[in-house]
DNA sequence: TATTAAATGATAAATATTATTATTAAGGAT
DNA sequence: ATCCTTAATAATAATATTTATCATTTAATA
């Protein structure tokens, strides 16, 4: 992935931001630096960018994603009403109840895990597209 | 919340369907019963369903929500190629790999914790408008 | 410096979802 | 059983977000 002035300061920004942004709050904070530059370019950029593992999107209900330039494991909470997304750090050793407990004054309402992966057919078309 | 035959019957087709469906595979499904049936009531019903708890809708990398009938405590993994969603069982006392193991055939990239509540400042609000 | 491939900017298009509104149906009251 | 009231529905317009297109620009390097 070529380094351009573009993708450089998007990361930055999103690094510098704790927010969890959506694509058009990142875009409205990097066009201060860079006036001319598109939305599309803010959406291509946090796509590939995800795509290479650099940053994380993050899903929420339905609105619009949000993404998450720090690499640290950590988990998150999700308010379900204003869609706000905050950091629930992971520690060694920590059972889901710390984890809850440092949740930043949400009110939990539910909890659990999630997993990602690629399912047994589009592993199989994987290897068709390979040979 | 009034029983209504479209309602009654989105439920049941989505309680049989094991899949995880998109509204629109779900509208296709009940159509056979309810040939007159408006993509906007399932979309509506699905909502109101999800929001009274009697559902679950699920988050997807950007793609269409999913949804799930099945209330018991499980687990997803999520197929970052075509979208599909899988369960994993949740056993009392079982470990996160073996979770893993119980992925059928997954193959899993990441994996974590991720909790839904409301933020302190939709806490605030929600006191305000009660008074 | 010239070349080539990738990235960008501008905007159109696609997609998914929600809102609107006139009509219909459910459930209780009479 | 019929009427009344309110909620739900069907059809479709509107909105919002994201992706695709394509001519132009830029970065890297031959």
């Amino acid at each position: 992935m070529r380094i351009t002035n573009q993708r450089e300061i998007i990361l930055e920004e999103l690094r510098r931001l704790r927010t969890h942004p959506t694509a058009d709050e990142l875009y409205e904070v990097v066009k201060r630096r860079l006036p001319r530059i598109s939305i599309a370019t803010v959406y291509r950029n946090l796509e590939r960018m995800s795509e290479a593992g650099i940053i994380h999107k993050l899903e929420n209900g339905g609105r619009q994603k949000r993404f998450d330039g720090d690499n640290r494991p950590h988990s998150h909470v999700f308010c379900i009403r204003c869609g706000r997304i905050s950091d629930v750090r992971t520690v060694e050793g920590a059972s889901a109840r710390d984890l809850i407990l440092d949740s930043k004054g949400f009110q939990i309402i539910e909890g659990g895990l999630q997993f990602e992966g690629v399912c047994p057919s589009c592993q199989d078309n994987e290897k068709l597209e390979a040979n």
